[in-house]
DNA sequence: GTGCATTAGATGCCATTGCATGATTTCTTG
DNA sequence: CAAGAAATCATGCAATGGCATCTAATGCAC
């Protein structure tokens, strides 16, 4: 592939991701009490509508088990989720959002929304995607 | 914009970004000794081929103020930068690549390019502007 | 069944980052 | 010129992340 076109992706998607996270940490954190990779973790478990193991969820989001690990325990001390055990391998943890936890998601996503829909409506970001 | 074709495009953003920031990290720290925005940093003086002002690099980096002024610090500890003060203005700092901070950078500007070209070429990325 | 490799998840440690703030210098206003 | 506002860069601090490692549980080979 062209080497100028790399370069030009490349730039495209640093720049792109810099804004967004940038404001979703602002709006989700200000807004809503929630970081990037929280709102991530919830979002996930609402969109599968069931309880995750930790590794289907690490399969899913951009973050390290380890990272995750303590994403869940952030969510859990805010009681937004709760780590039950696996009966049928017990050293698996499902992840399972409280009706709490369904509230605050459910709050933020219009947040969110609105935030990608003003970065990508700004710049016609991805031409080829796009329709 | 439809809703979804944002949160494609969103999604689009966050993985190419994680594997190309996760690679980068491996190829040129392994390789070359040099994170990401060590690398950044010296891209950007290479490619306009004179000393900067910190300021200058900052709108060009997707960096903090504060985070600019210590990877700079981290490439003078390596003696890839030094700083010199500015005589027209006593609180600029302008940033200047010595000999072995080109060398470097030419190192492992192939890396940095092989790795971006492996990323985006496994995945058609940008049909938008792929052409 | 015993022992060893493997897997799931948690945690210690360190690096990087952003925010708030500090110090210094320059600019602006009167 | 004096005083306050603004700009530039550095630094204290806390949050987040990844790697290596630890513990516990499972599976596999014999």
């Amino acid at each position: 592939m062209d080497e100028h076109v790399v370069a030009e992706a490349w730039r495209y998607v640093l720049a792109t991701h810099a804004k967004a996270m940038c404001a979703l940490e602002r709006e989700l954190g200000d807004r809503h009490g929630l970081g990037p990779s929280e709102f991530e973790v919830l979002d996930r478990i609402v969109h599968h509508d069931r309880k995750l193991r930790l590794q289907e969820l690490c399969d899913e989001v951009h973050l390290s088990q380890s990272a995750l690990s303590r994403v869940v325990a952030r969510l859990e001390k805010a009681a937004l989720v709760s780590r039950d055990a696996c009966s049928s391998d017990r050293r698996g943890v499902f992840v399972c959002i409280t009706p709490e936890g369904r509230t605050r998601h459910a709050a933020a996503l219009p947040t969110q929304r609105a935030v990608l829909q003003e970065i990508f409506a700004g710049a016609p970001a991805l031409p080829g995607l796009a329709r």
